[in-house]
DNA sequence: GTGAAAGCGCTAACAT
DNA sequence: ATGTTAGCGCTTTCAC
């Protein structure tokens, strides 16, 4: 089993009598190589089939060429697109991606933390877990000069750049929308309220009742789940046996809207004949139920491709490292029969 | 700003009056170290808290440690949750994953395992791209040595390790099921036939009618579609226009399944009073739309664990090169509204 | 059981 | 514009 070894620089320099540090500078287009021995050296490249070892580039430089993500769940429609569009620009830019799940738990977090600072990532972007308090782990990497940016969900007490949804006023408007088809008692399944993301929405409802003089203390309720879809039924199924039926139950994300749904047609109260239903974030499903249910529909993609394009520009430091901003992305209210009452 | 340099191996050796391979035996547990040293030395690492630089053992060792997987779409549950799977062991085994989506296109399919070879992934794990008809790119891969592994779709053609479902069987069950519940006339929406599973599901619905008796030309239709929800759709809706109502549709995945629902509600046919519909692969929506589909549950992310044990066993030589197993894990077929005629 | 020495393939400071 | 040289941090063969 005969094995060739692969063509490095050396062996460029030797077929045209070169030293390997120009072959090197050639190949990596610096400017003080002069236009003609460039194009020899990169039409011997081509013709040796050279493949340049990315393991000894990174060894000298000390770059691990490798960005770490950290996501609640891999399998959610919503991060599982984000991770389509951090992988396609990485890759398009010569990265590597290391994916961590964190389910939503803060030591599980801590702890890929870890392992991405040990595998030497050059970045970290991150969701973070919903019940997150604190921040010193990723303070940590921050002190190491890893840069660490967020998406969606962010940590308010970290001055680094984030990539978010313009959620409240996407939720005060998905408030008026019930507003305006007659709700007036409105049930807000919320996750925790420490999470930015949450705590951004229901201010944005708030607004809504503000702005349309209706008096929150009468008329709204917020019921903390931890926004799955099991957890909600029941939270639900417990409140229509105890409380008030309200006029329409907005849930902060499609997965404890289903598990609303669930509950309601359970007690054959009709949607949205009775009780009007809303999510947020879109899962693919929400279409395909009956009701389809009306939600809001976020640019995943986008978002991931946005992050990984600005981490990387501070990676390659092609952007100061102090700066830090705050790239706000629009998302979308799809109306669907879950919230239409009027015709 | 100071930046204080890690910790080497180097330094280990120097504190310990040692000589750094010394040290490099006891981290890696060489046998021919004493245990007397081997326990100072690792005392002396956790003290000055060094952290291994993988990318100068894998430069030197020419193993990336890595291994590359390709998917159609990572936004597919099925998909993701193998994802999670692989991810989870590699981590654990101090591999890397570089995850490249195909989108079902062979020619993106194609440029994958050429950036993956590129990249020097140590191996490769694929489920290919539906409409693969010729494996030259993977054969590549293989003639590199490099080892390629499938799961869930797999190549007839390459002698290779692959993890996969027992769907004929599983099909077979899940028809004998309708015909159970009392269809005769079945409707099949099926994939291409060249990909593999979708050929073998196909083989196993044909062996239920077999052995029931039932006249395969006469009741049996299929649907050729790419198992997507709104193809599916206008095709089962094209198809109540000009055909005979079948008793049952039987789609080779939920999303096609979605589809048939769709075109058959809007013909306000019951389901399944008129017509049952089964899918397959469980997408988590199935259980929350109504009616509930009945489908095939599939264990993604113990698939994803298998394939990924396996190939690195090959990958670290553990088993040899030439050995190619096939491991079939077993689905459960969960039965739902949509099909559930008889009380 | 431990040490000496070479080298994986590349980059970059310095020299010319 | 090109060459010289050193070295990133680790593993591994060969000595002893």
């Amino acid at each position: 089993m005969e094995i060739k070894k692969a063509t490095t620089i050396h062996d460029i320099a030797r077929a045209l009598d070169l030293n390997s540090s120009t072959v090197s500078r050639a190949l990596n287009d610096h400017p003080r190589v002069s236009s003609k021995t460039k194009e020899k050296i990169k039409a011997k490249a081509k013709e040796l089939d050279y493949q340049p070892n990315h393991l000894a580039a990174n060894l000298r430089t000390s770059k691990s060429k490798t960005i770490g993500v950290i996501i609640p769940h891999i399998s959610r429609y919503f991060f599982s697109t984000v991770i389509a569009g951090i992988e396609d620009i990485a890759q398009q830019q010569g990265y590597n991606v290391i994916i961590c799940q964190s389910k939503d738990e803060t030591q599980k977090e801590i702890n890929s933390v870890e392992a991405l600072l040990k595998s030497r990532v050059d970045g970290i972007i991150i969701s973070p877990a919903m019940q997150d308090r604190e921040f010193d782990h990723l303070q940590k990497a921050l002190d190491q000069h890893i840069p660490v940016f967020f998406f969606d969900r962010y940590a308010e007490s970290l001055e680094t750049t984030k990539v978010i949804m313009d959620d409240l006023k996407t939720a005060e408007k998905l408030c008026d929308h019930l507003l305006e088809q007659g709700a007036r008692k409105i049930l807000v399944l919320s996750g925790p309220e420490s999470a930015s993301i949450y705590r951004n929405r229901i201010l944005g409802i708030k607004e809504s009742f503000r702005k349309n003089d209706y008096d929150i203390n009468e008329h709204l309720s917020i019921l903390n789940t931890d926004l799955k879809t099991e957890p909600a039924y029941l939270a639900v199924k417990k409140w229509l046996e105890k409380k008030a039926v309200p006029d329409a139950i907005y849930a902060l994300n499609d997965m404890a809207a289903f598990g609303a749904i669930k509950a309601l047609k359970e007690k054959r109260i009709q949607i949205p004949g009775e009780v009007m239903v809303v999510g947020f974030s879109n899962e693919p499903v929400s279409e395909l139920i009956t009701p389809s249910l009306t939600t809001v529909n976020q640019p995943a993609y986008e978002m991931g491709k946005l992050v990984t394009r600005k981490i990387l520009l501070q990676i390659e430091e092609k952007v100061a490292s102090y700066l830090s901003e705050t790239a706000i992305l629009k998302s979308e209210i799809i109306i669907r029969e879950s919230s239409r009452k009027v015709k």
